[in-house]
DNA sequence: GAAGGGTTTGCATACTTATGCAGAACACCG
DNA sequence: CGGTGTTCTGCATAAGTATGCAAACCCTTC
C-alpha cells in the first residue's frame, strides 16, 4: 500500500467522523495521524475520492458524495415494489404491491427524470403524466427499466 | 414574487438543466434569462437553496443537493417493508415482507449509520451486526424508528 | 407617503481551492 | 542495481468562493 493510498483511506475515515470544513482542517487532522501533505494534495484527493462540500446549517463540511449510491439502493427497492407498468396515450399507470404506491410514487418525484411531470399515488397504483405525450412509451420503459435491477 | 424568489427558481432550473461549473457561469446564464445578479449574491443564494458543487470527470459541476432527499424518499419505502426488528445480545433480527430482505439491507448499508458495523440478508430476514454490543437495543430502536415515517 | 425595521444586494477583499510546472518518488525492465 | 517512463507531490500562484459593511430595497404602520 502506497503512501497515497494510505492518505486516501484515512480521508474517507476522516470525512465520516469529523465534521470538516475546509481542505486546511484535513491537512492539521492528518498531521495529527502521522500523515503530512499539503492542501494541494488534498484538492486533487478530495476530487479524486468524490469528496464534495456541502453547505449545511454549520458552515461548509466535506462528505463523500452519497448521491449515486443513495439511487441506486433506491431503485434496488423500488423496483420490487413495481408489478406492472402500462400506458395509454396519455398516462402511465403503476400497479404495486399493496400499499407501496406512495413510496413508488416519492421515488418517482425524487429521480429527477425529465420525462416525468407529476404522480399520484392510490394504495397499489400510480399514475404519472408524462412531461410529453409523444414520449409516453419511451417514459414506460425507463420506468420498467427500474424492475431489471431488482 | 420578489426579485430574490424569482432568482431562485431559475437557479434551480438551470442547476438541473445545464452544466454549470462556476458561480461565473451562472451570472452569465441569469443575465440571459433577464436577472443579473453578482457572484457574491450567488453565492449566498447556493448557500440556501443547498446547492453543492461534487467534481464529476468532467470538473466541477453545481447540482442540488439530493442526498437528504433521497434518504428521506428511501425511509418511506424501506420503513414498509420492515415488518418487525427484534434483538437478543448481539445481533438485531429484521424481518422483511417476503423477498425484501435484500433491499432493506442495501439500504442499510448505505444508511452510513456509526452504529451498524454491517449486514446480512436472506429473503425476509436481515441480520445487522451493531458496532457495539452494548448499544444494541439503541440502533434497534433507530430501525424501529424507520417504521414510523411510513 | 414618511418613518422605522428587517432583508437583500454589490463592492471590495479575505479566504479557500485548483492547477502548471518542476522535481521527487515509484514501478518496471533488462 | 541503473535506466526510463509514469505517477505523485509541493510550491507558487491563478481561479474561484465567501463575507463584512454600507447602501438600496421592501414591507408595515401610522
Amino acid at each position: 500500500m502506497t503512501v497515497r493510498e494510505r492518505r486516501h483511506l484515512l480521508i474517507k475515515r476522516l470525512v465520516q467522523r469529523e465534521r470538516i470544513q475546509s481542505q486546511e482542517d484535513l491537512v492539521r487532522l492528518l498531521e495529527v495521524e502521522g500523515i503530512s501533505c499539503t492542501q494541494a494534495t488534498l484538492s486533487r484527493d478530495l476530487r479524486d475520492l468524490n469528496v464534495v462540500r456541502r453547505n449545511t446549517a454549520r458552515g461548509p463540511e466535506y462528505t463523500l458524495d452519497q448521491s449515486p449510491v443513495y439511487i441506486d439502493a433506491l431503485r434496488k427497492v423500488v423496483g420490487m415494489e413495481v408489478l406492472n407498468v402500462r400506458h395509454n396515450q396519455s398516462l402511465v399507470v403503476i400497479r404495486t404491491m399493496q400499499g407501496r404506491a406512495e413510496g413508488v410514487a416519492a421515488f418517482l418525484d425524487t429521480w429527477n427524470n425529465q420525462h416525468i411531470l407529476g404522480t399520484v399515488a392510490g394504495d397499489d397504483t400510480v399514475f404519472v403524466a408524462p412531461a410529453d405525450v409523444m414520449k409516453i412509451a419511451e417514459l414506460a420503459a425507463e420506468i420498467r427499466a427500474l424492475q431489471e435491477h431488482s
